[in-house]
DNA sequence: ATAATTTATTAACAATTGTTAATGACAATT
DNA sequence: AATTGTCATTAACAATTGTTAATAAATTAT
């Protein structure tokens, strides 16, 4: 993402220290419920997190959060509205907590900080728009070579069937395909 | 598009009447090629264009373009940079043209048109994150019935082909689609 | 250490979509 | 009026992906 290594943030929270809550969650933690109101942002200090929602029971993830990335329902957070995503722990993580009335609090505070959160906003949907692209763009297999060249931490840390739901596939499918790229 | 029946376009265009160009296109026109810098903006007086890329030799069309509606590859005219996206009629037209020194000159002076355009940009992305969900979620069949239900004057004006590359599949899928869609 | 759970692969078969080509309907051009 | 080009449908076959189920390996929990 963008603003990975921004150092924006770090700066500028080192200030609101104490409004931030550090907790620790094992793997396969629920953050936020599909259809809840994102009330809090999380900073990721340590650990994994997905975020995805439901469609005819099946369960598809589609971004991966890591360390020193801010993660949240964005839509949601921002208009007060149930989001349609949920958030889950793929390893036992430790996050940064902070509940939404500070997080505007620090936002009125530090215009800096507004800039940055409509970039986040933005790159949010810039996202979106890449995806959009390869989807009817490219194959499975393109986008899974895409991954791989792109985002190769995300294959090294995050079980294949959550990529294979990230890729638009069935974890079955991704097996073969992979098996096929491994004796070309 | 959210900016179709704004009124905020004609009320303050007014005023620059002169500036814009009257220009009467037959069908298949190129409006802008692949790789261009888009340096017009186009308003829709009459007609229906289309905004598509190429992709192994695949023309593939992702945005149709009506009556009263602003029209560019609006990544490229505001970055200045090459786009990746074609423009050209699907009808004999009738376009309102303006070129972007004359646009830029109009932003310019009035701070309510800048907001008009970021709402563009902004409403942009959002059409493209709902497409990716859109990708990720439902299979070419439910798309197809989406549009239906969504944007029917889509599918009452423009060739099926083009369709079917909006949609993500072949032309001969998408009759197949229709045919099992009819007998049920 | 053992048991339980999660994960990845593979197989067999079904369903869907792509590919190529042929046909007929229709519209536009000359 | 005849020709050309565009468009939608259909058929036959290939390729891809989905589905279900079985198995084995790896990880986690007790």
């Amino acid at each position: 993402m963008l603003l990975n290594n921004d150092k924006i943030l770090k700066n500028n929270f080192e200030n609101y220290k104490n409004l931030f809550r550090e907790i620790r969650i094992p793997a396969k933690s629920i953050l936020l419920n599909e259809g809840e109101i994102a009330h809090k942002i999380f900073f990721i200090k340590e650990g994994c997190i997905r975020m995805g929602f439901y469609n005819k029971g099946r369960d598809i993830t589609f971004q991966f959060f890591f360390e020193n990335m801010p993660v949240a329902s964005i839509e949601s957070f921002l208009s007060n509205q149930p989001g349609q995503f949920f958030l889950e722990s793929l390893e036992p993580s430790v996050l940064y907590c902070l509940n939404k009335k500070d997080f505007e609090r620090i936002i009125r505070e530090t215009p800096e900080l507004k800039e940055y959160l409509n970039k986040l906003f933005f790159s949010r949907f810039e996202r979106y728009s890449k995806l959009f692209l390869s989807f009817i763009r490219d194959t499975p297999e393109e986008r899974y070579l895409e991954l791989l060249k792109n985002e190769p931490h995300i294959l090294q840390r995050v079980p294949q069937h959550y990529i294979a739901s990230y890729l638009g596939i069935t974890p079955v499918s991704l097996s073969r395909i992979r098996k096929i790229l491994s004796t070309k």
